[in-house]
DNA sequence: CGGTCTCTTGACGGAGTTCAAAGCTAGTGG
DNA sequence: CCACTAGCTTTGAACTCCGTCAAGAGACCG
């Protein structure tokens, strides 16, 4: 693993909490380095979730699949995102959704164990891992208010905007189960949009 | 305020971590107990956010209003659960919600100063928000995912199920707000749901 | 080039909205 | 104790958004 790829880390880090050099090598060194091929299947609904994971490169997504056998895309997470279950992971229950990567991808991984014990060496990342829940939550939050309040089109657009690279990497079947709509709407929607700019 | 009270908090936060007497006692202190009426706004949209509040005795919903003007529901909150737009309260920006009281309501109160010395004075605490957001994201999540996945009828009887005292406490417009669907159309829905029980 | 994966298009149907009106219910004041 | 009002809920008709199904058109890969 190159040098300049942990340091991405080290960043994202460095954005929440102040560290000390040692206490910033303790937590580095505390994560594990993993290469997956595109397709992989980091978690499978039922299962517990054994990893939180920061991506370094590539892209996965987590989904859920309800009781008609539908999927829907939970989110995508690309290079300086980290992907996990955190409830499941944390409380060691079973989890309901799943993780594929969607290309080849490269993770920082930490697990239960080593997670638990970076938090009694360095109790400062408690703090890391609180405001970085905070942050989520008000992801996710802010994406239920969107789903209640916008129209499908409303959230195509503002999703284009605001993650174009997830639209050049990402298949549209997956962009519609994130939207909650269905492949098709979403083709319409985008041949309405093509129109409406022109 | 009477003590029987403070140990509702008290077992709230023992819930979480193991505090020794002098922490928690340095914890408790810390909360500023406050009554407010019923229909209180504790905190408008535009506004930053300048609580984060456990909820004693009483009732008080977060929601959100869109550009039509539409009202929508983010959460309720009953005895024994938070209440605070917490991303606007710890970054100090404005918050895209609104929160009032739908009862009388009893509180007990950080402001952001007293929570930044709390954790400076009581690390442990880090963990306890920590996990309480995990809780919350969890929460958020698994509704979400509903929203995408379940019909109205479904999200209702699943509501009905789960949060019985909200019926029974809130009037029918605000937890059709909540279910994301039309006063109209839920009241359609209660009738269709007795007919199918009988 | 043949097959598989992805995206588009159209016809139809159903879930949920909007608007308008009326029916309850619980306080409140006389 | 009744009458009134304000807040809440129900109903119905017309309409819209979006889903499903089915077919076809590209596009990419071995």
């Amino acid at each position: 693993m190159a040098e300049v790829m942990v340091t991405e880390l080290r960043k994202y880090i460095s954005g929440f909490v102040a560290l000390t050099d040692q206490e910033m090598e303790l937590v580095l060194t505390a994560f594990e380095y993993r290469q997956v091929p595109r397709r992989t299947q980091l978690l499978r609904a039922g299962e517990v979730c054994s990893f939180e994971a920061f991506i370094l490169s590539g892209c996965a997504r987590e989904y859920y699949v309800d009781d008609k056998g539908s999927e829907h895309t939970v989110e995508f997470a690309l290079e300086r995102w980290w992907i996990s279950d955190i409830y499941s992971f944390e409380n060691q229950v079973p989890s309901r959704v799943s993780i594929e990567t969607l290309e080849d991808t490269e993770l920082l991984v930490l697990s239960p164990e080593t997670k638990a014990s970076l938090l009694e060496e360095v109790p400062k990342m408690e703090r890391m891992f609180r405001l970085m829940m905070q942050r989520h939550l008000n992801v996710v939050k802010n994406r239920l208010l969107r789903n209640m309040s916008d129209t499908a089109m409303d959230r195509y657009l503002l999703f284009l905007e605001r993650y174009p690279d997830v639209i050049r990497r990402v298949p549209q079947y997956y962009i519609a189960s994130y939207l909650g709509i269905s492949q098709e709407f979403l083709s319409k929607l985008r041949r309405r949009a093509v129109k409406a700019g022109e």
